[in-house]
RNA sequence: GCUUCCGUAGUUAAAUGGAUAUAACAGUCCCCUCCUAAGGGACAGUUAUGGGUUCGAUUCCCGUCGGGAGUACCA
């Protein structure tokens, strides 16, 4: 794509820097007003005239080309046609020549970006309220590979505390062995929940649990064996779910694994005066930067979420040095970020700004927050079958010859599931419901598969592949709905980088459903397959486009597409 | 209390400080002898509130109201 922004700058005589002419340029709110506009508003003061005799000097001096076919100044707006045949048949032929490579980038090449998300408890098993953390950090991953980056998934696992002494008391008290065979991680997770009701009236049970942990540190054999079952199990339940979902990890490093790297750094802030003592405990006093103590030690001597995050930042940067690390939680840990990130800062590490929290909203439940103590939660293999379930119900109605009828509904169900996570800007609380992850019409990502598959069933009619090299009638291409398509085309590459810069896939999703909005209106109103076959070779170029976009931008969502349904 | 995030149609959401605030869902009504109706179209309906900055504010600043989250030995 030609950068008209910059093609316009230099046609507009004005008294301003080029860069920040550019800068104030914009694409028109409406495209009866052009393609792009520069508003005459700013210079009023400098030029001393008013903006719409600004506008209209500035639009008389103006010499149009084959690029900028026309400029005409409305209300104070200086107004840019560009030569939307070219516009059009430059997005087209950057998409297809790209292929599925569009929208890459070499901007990440040579650098390595850390993302830890999902991050699972061992134990615990996998509800809604860890979809979000899943599904953006795994589309994230997917969005800086396509950048260019070394990325490093990594699945900071949640298998150290008190609360698998819990587990062992529960397990030598209540444990049923075959329950756990047929259940799981559901019957581990009975468990916990029956644990949590009876400490209620027995403290005893928290002294047991705790010492049992105590245990599980000191390497004893009988509970070390107990919690290698609970993680076997507790993986052979997240492996079901990732494969579903196609997420992928590099390292499954979790808190245990820093157990013994926290001396080093705890040390090393000590050396540096960082720490103080206060009420018996070890802190790092952070009253200067509005925030509360930072606490490292307990005053028992033991560890804290923290030091364990602070060890592993340090670990991860000796190891893989990036160049960023993200860490997708929730925003209810805001505040735990920003000061080990500050203590790390403090500590003189000049990558500590190189941690990003990408914080993202609640989920909860029409009845309230979740909580997996009360065992007030909805599993999210639950979800997953309802959709896949929904999307088979809705095949059997509309497409029952359809081949792979089960490879289909299951792409469909767990896209939906997905999409939900990622439709949205991730700061959002979302209140978990039903009705909105099994409706599929209107935005959500099987309207995105199906006109993915609509495009290529008129690919597959044409009995064609690559329809670049054809002669074809660009007359058939001169209208409104094939412009509006190719501009979102050709915006696709910038959204990505916006998506991964932002930290917000969400920006790659709204660019898809206006894509497909897009395109439903250029295949109601205008008919592909045709017996005029430059008319026809025309029109392919487009819907071959629209697929590609459609699946590259799909795909960087973690989501297949179907190429029926 | 303090810190912080969020308040846009009935609901869920969009909008680098720009032109008439944009979609979807739900509702009512149209469109399959026509490339997949999981689609398209029509109707109706929105910026919490009071100030300020600005040529221009959903967007930035201050106050008020409402909601979420956090706030020392959990993670």
């Amino acid at each position: 794509m030609k950068d008209y922004k910059q093609i316009i700058a230099d046609k507009i005589n004005a008294p301003l820097e080029k860069a920040e002419i550019v800068s104030y340029i914009t694409e028109t709110a409406d495209d009866a007003f052009g393609d792009y506009a520069f508003p005459c508003f700013k210079l009023a003061r400098v030029m001393r005239m008013s903006p719409t005799a600004i506008a209209d000097k500035l639009a008389a001096e103006v010499q149009t080309d084959e690029d900028i076919v026309k400029a005409e100044a409305v209300n104070g707006y200086l107004n840019f046609f560009v030569n939307r045949q070219e516009l059009i048949n430059d997005a087209i032929y950057d998409v297809l020549g790209k292929g599925e490579r569009y929208g890459d980038d070499n901007a990440g090449n040579g650098k390595t970006i850390c993302i830890d998300y999902s991050s699972v408890n061992i134990c615990k098993s996998f509800h809604i309220g860890h979809l979000s953390t899943t599904a953006i950090g795994s589309s994230l991953y997917k969005i800086y590979s396509a950048l260019g980056y070394n990325v490093i998934g990594i699945n900071y696992l949640g298998d150290y505390g008190t609360q698998f002494g819990k587990m062992i008391v529960a397990y030598k008290l209540w444990g049923d062995d075959e329950a756990i065979i047929r259940n799981g991680v559901a019957e581990l997770q009975r468990l916990y929940v029956k644990f949590h009701q009876e400490e209620a009236d027995n403290p005893e049970l928290t002294e047991q649990a705790r010492s049992w942990f105590a245990r599980i540190e000191q390497g004893d054999e009988e509970a070390s064996e107990m919690f290698e079952m609970f993680k076997r199990i507790t993986f052979a339940d997240v492996k079901e779910i990732y494969d579903r979902l196609n997420v992928k990890f590099d390292s499954w490093n979790g808190e245990s694994f820093y157990n013994d790297k926290m001396d080093a750094p705890l040390k090393m802030l000590k050396d540096k005066g960082i720490i103080t003592e206060s009420q018996g405990a070890q802190v790092v006093d952070l009253q200067e930067y509005g925030m509360p103590p930072c606490l490292l030690v307990k005053s028992d001597g033991s560890s804290l979420y923290a030091t364990r995050d602070i060890a592993a930042a340090i670990w991860r940067k000796r190891e893989y040095d990036f160049d960023k690390c993200l860490y997708v939680v929730a925003y209810q840990q805001n505040l735990h970020f920003k000061q080990f990130f500050k203590v790390l800062e403090l500590a003189g590490f000049p990558w500590a700004q190189d941690l990003i929290h990408v914080a993202y909203g609640m989920v909860s439940l029409e009845d309230g927050a979740m909580s997996t103590r009360r065992g007030n939660v909805v599993l999210l293999r639950d979800v997953i079958n309802k959709a896949v379930e929904r999307s088979k119900e809705i095949i059997s109605a509309k497409n029952p010859d359809l081949k792979d009828k089960d490879k289909v509904a299951e792409q469909v169900g767990v896209g939906a599931v997905l999409f939900s996570a990622l439709e949205n800007s991730k700061i959002k609380d979302i209140t978990f419901s039903y009705d909105r992850v099994l409706n599929f019409d209107g935005e959500t990502a099987p309207y995105l598969q199906y006109t993915y598959a609509r495009c290529n069933s008129i690919l597959e009619k044409a009995g064609m592949s690559r329809y670049a090299k054809i002669a074809h009638d660009p007359r058939a291409l001169d209208n409104i709905e094939t412009l509006r398509l190719c501009k979102l085309l050709a915006s696709f590459p910038q959204s990505v980088k916006d998506a991964a810069y932002k930290y917000e896939p969400s920006i790659i999703s709204g660019l898809l459903i206006d894509v497909a909005q897009a395109f439903n209106r250029f295949y109601i109103e205008h008919r592909v397959l045709s017996d005029n076959l430059s008319e026809q070779n025309a029109r392919l170029t487009v819907v071959e486009a629209t697929a590609t976009v459609l699946k590259k931008g799909l795909s960087l969502l973690g989501i297949e597409a179907p190429e029926k349904m």
